[in-house]
DNA sequence: TGGTATCGATACCTGAGGTAGCGTAACTGC
DNA sequence: GCAGTTACGCTACCTCAGGTATCGATACCA
C-alpha cells in the first residue's frame, strides 16, 4: 500500500502482488483457524513467503490484520435518497462484510488485541475508523460524538454475536438493528 | 465456591477465603495492567499464593477471570414498577458494573480469548450469560432469541466503547442507550 | 556489468500459559 | 498427641507464538 503509492520504483527485488498475496492468506488463515491459531508462520506460508517478509512490511500482526481489514472493507458505500436509504445501506453493507470469510474473525481477534495494547487501539481507530466516522458524519450531518455512539452500537452489536456465537448476525437480526437506529435518529 | 457449600469440611489444608484474595487480586491486576498484561504469575504473586494453587482449582486463565466476574456480577436486579423501569435498572446495573475497576478490562479481555476459544465461550456463556438470559425472558415475558438480541446491542455497546476507548461509557451515553432499547421494545 | 534493496532461510530471544514432582503445612478424626 | 488426608508453595520445566538478527541469494535498475 505505502509503496506501490512511491512515483518511480527503487531498484532492488520486484514486491509488487506480495500485499495482496499475504491479505488473501491472512483472511484464509483466519477463517480456517481463527485469529489466535493463525500464526504469522502459518500466514507465511500460506502465502508462499518467508516470515521476516511480513515483518519487513507490517510491524507486528495487528498492524498487518488491520491493513488486510482497511484493504478488504475499502471505502463505505454511502448512498441513498433519504438518511434512511443511507443508513441502512451503510449497516447492511458492515454487516455483510464482518459476515464474510475470515473477516469477521479477524475484526473481533485485531479489536481483541486493541483492548490492551494502546498502540494497536490508535491504529485501529486511525486508519480503519476515522475515514468511516469522517464520511458518516458528513452525509449525516450529524456531530461526531453522536455518530460515534451509533457505531458503537452497531459495530459492537455485531461483533459481540459474531464473538459470543462464532456465526454471523442474521440478516433478520441485522433489520432489526437497523430499525432500532433508524428510529433513534 | 464449589467447595465452600459441602456440608462438612473434608480433612486435609484449609482453602477458605482463597477464592475471595485470588478474585481482588485478579481484578486490581486486571485494572492496574490489562488483561494481556496481568500474567497469571504476577495475579499469583498479588494474591499471595502460588501460581500452582491458581491452577489447581481453576483449569485456565480464561476460566478464573470469568468465575472471578460471575462473583463480581453477582444477581441481577430485575425488578421495578414497569418493564420500562426493570430494563432501565438492568442496562444501568450492567453498565455500572463494566465500568467498576477492572471489571470492564476483565470482561473484554475474557471475551477476547473467548472469541478463538470454544471451551471458553461455552465457559462463558453458561456460567456468565445463561442465568440472566433465563431471569430476563421471564421477567420481560419475551423469547430467548429475543432478548438474546438485546443483549447483544447492550453488552456489545457497552464493550466496544470499552474496548475502542479504554474507558467506560458517560451517563449520558447509557441513557441514550437505554431510550433506544426501550422504544425498540 | 555493477549497485541496490528486498527476499528467503535459519537461528535465536522473550514472555506467557500451563504442567510435574516433591517436600511441607494444616486440618480432621481417633 | 498422633496418623491420615489434602492442599499448598516452590522449583524447574515444556510448548508455543510474537518478534529480531544475520547473511547469502536473487532480481531489478542504470
Amino acid at each position: 500500500m505505502t509503496r506501490s503509492t512511491m512515483p518511480a520504483r527503487p531498484p532492488g527485488r520486484p514486491r509488487s502482488g506480495v500485499d495482496a498475496v499475504v491479505f488473501a492468506a491472512t483472511l484464509a488463515t483466519v477463517h480456517e483457524l481463527g485469529y489466535a491459531h493463525a500464526t504469522v508462520d502459518r500466514i507465511a506460508a500460506a502465502a508462499g513467503v518467508a516470515k521476516t517478509t511480513i515483518y519487513r512490511r507490517w510491524p507486528s500482526k495487528g498492524d498487518l490484520v488491520t491493513a488486510c481489514l482497511v484493504d478488504a472493507f475499502g471505502p463505505a458505500p454511502l448512498t441513498g435518497q433519504t438518511t434512511a436509504d443511507l443508513l441502512t445501506g451503510a449497516i447492511r453493507w458492515i454487516a455483510g462484510k464482518i459476515a464474510e470469510p475470515g473477516v469477521g474473525a479477524a475484526f473481533a481477534g485485531v479489536f481483541t488485541d486493541a483492548v490492551n495494547d494502546p498502540a494497536l487501539r490508535a491504529t485501529l481507530a486511525g486508519r480503519l475508523q476515522q475515514p468511516y466516522l469522517v464520511a458518516l458524519c458528513e452525509a449525516l450531518h450529524e456531530p461526531p460524538e453522536r455518530v460515534l455512539f451509533f457505531v458503537d452500537v452497531v459495530v459492537g452489536t455485531l461483533l459481540h454475536r459474531m464473538g459470543m456465537t462464532g456465526e454471523p448476525m442474521t440478516a433478520a437480526d441485522v433489520d432489526a438493528l437497523i430499525g432500532m437506529v433508524l428510529r433513534a435518529l
